[in-house]
DNA sequence: TGTACTAGCCTGTATATACAACTTGACGGG
DNA sequence: CCCGTCAAGTTGTATATACAGGCTAGTACA
């Protein structure tokens, strides 16, 4: 672990660990910079160092005169955002539902476990889910997940809570990686989405990573006339604001 | 200028200032700490950590032993990457292509005016290009730009210069805001991409602001078999590569 | 002529020190 | 009892200094 790694870049990596592992959850206090200079036999500004830079990259907040915490999940990373659904009809204050088509334990074949690095016939879990927005179906969720990463898969109440939250619940779920295509549906998607015949959907591949490995496949498939993803890029240390400007293209959308 | 902020801000903001303007191209060799030192009367820590920050925020690359230099744009923001589907083929061994179909002023009206900023009747170039891959048509590109940016805009050859390489030359763009959306196209959209009756469109709607105001509004139509958006979001400070994960992902296309 | 080496510049890191500004809680005076 | 003040702890910034390691160009040497 200490290996040749700067210090600095140690103490990152060791609170970076307490917060994956759980020990340290959100707005728990992180120690203090005279603190990890007594512990970690640094100086004050190597501490400084680490804690500065983890509150840019997101995993930590510093409040001057109080002292250092841990962020929220739902601010550290708008990968987390854009997973879960739930929140984002919230946010556009509407009704978020989902119903449970299928939920089981499966062995891997193919795609599958390929796509998460996997021997054929490992034992994953399988959720087929549709999401509705105030009563309409706007995503019909087709996951896989590792039952190695979360083995209470087949427990959980999908219908309560979504399974990303579950899942970030388990694990910090810290990479990402997505393909997004047009395509016309197949007869079950079309059916579970409640689409007229010649409507496309915008499909969503994402596979998620957690402590170097993949550990969910999921395929989103929205229907064209009721869903699309927003995006925004801001450069990195100018963190400017236009979210009027969002509303705004939502307007335009005729 | 040189108001409350700290002084590392204050450098940092005459070095993104000399970018921006054009005073330091790509590649350009940026003064070295101890330059700034001189010059700036700060302490070598202060301009060290100017310049990493700088850094790490993608504006400069800096090189042990030689010294710091202006990024190029193209490793600054994926946003640019997307934005330019040429060298996206390129970068897949394919040969880009694009026929100009056309590019003339005009008055902005409605939702361009609107998107834009500006009154009903301001002056915006308007272009339709027509982009492929290998021959295959892959993306139609309805672009409006504001005219009092890129004043130029309809003597450019934009058969030999894509339009987001011209305007990133007039200027860096610095923020952008987008749509993903899957539709069905209309009869010119199908024709102009060479597509199938059925075939729905991926629709890209994108903003591009410099200098804090949307200066280009474009709607990217892209053939939904034989385009698709790719994404990849690694948290900040843990640079991981998954590029072999990526080509991976492109077997299970199917 | 060609190769090896070194001096000088650069970034990267680490430390000790200092002062400013902010927050909280405790203590004491009115 | 309440309010002001003060002390202690915290982050934020700035400086001076030091050493390690990478790169380059020029020099000395073979």
């Amino acid at each position: 672990m200490s290996a040749g790694k700067p210090r600095y870049q140690q103490l990152k990596d060791l609170i970076i660990e307490r917060i994956s592992s759980g020990e340290l959850g959100p707005s728990d206090r992180v120690p203090s910079e005279n603190e990890l200079v007594e512990a970690m036999q640094v100086s004050r500004m190597t501490a400084n160092r680490a804690l500065r830079e983890l509150n840019d990259e997101g995993y930590v907040e510093r409040i001057a005169g109080r002292g250092t915490f841990v962020s929220d999940f739902r601010s550290r990373s708008h990968l987390l955002e854009v997973n879960n659904i739930a929140d984002e009809i919230a946010a556009r204050g509407h009704k978020h539902g989902s119903r449970v088509i299928r939920q089981s334990l499966q062995h891997a074949r193919g795609e599958v476990a390929h796509a998460l690095h996997v021997e054929q016939g490992t034992t994953v879990c399988h959720l087929l889910i549709v999401h509705t927005e105030n009563g309409a179906p706007v995503q019909l969720e087709d996951r896989h997940v590792l039952a190695s990463f979360a083995p209470d898969c087949v427990d959980q109440d999908f219908e309560s809570v979504t399974p990303s939250a579950y899942l970030t619940s388990v694990a910090p779920l810290q990479e990402a990686e997505q393909v997004v295509r047009a395509a016309m549906p197949n007869g079950a998607v079309q059916k579970h989405l409640d689409m007229d015949a010649a409507e496309p959907t915008l499909v969503v591949i994402r596979r998620t990573w957690s402590g170097g490995r993949p550990v969910t496949f999921s395929r989103l498939h929205h229907p064209g006339s009721r869903y699309e993803l927003t995006g925004h890029y801001t450069p990195p240390g100018k963190p400017r604001s236009t979210s009027a400007d969002v509303v705004q293209l939502e307007k335009i959308r005729q």
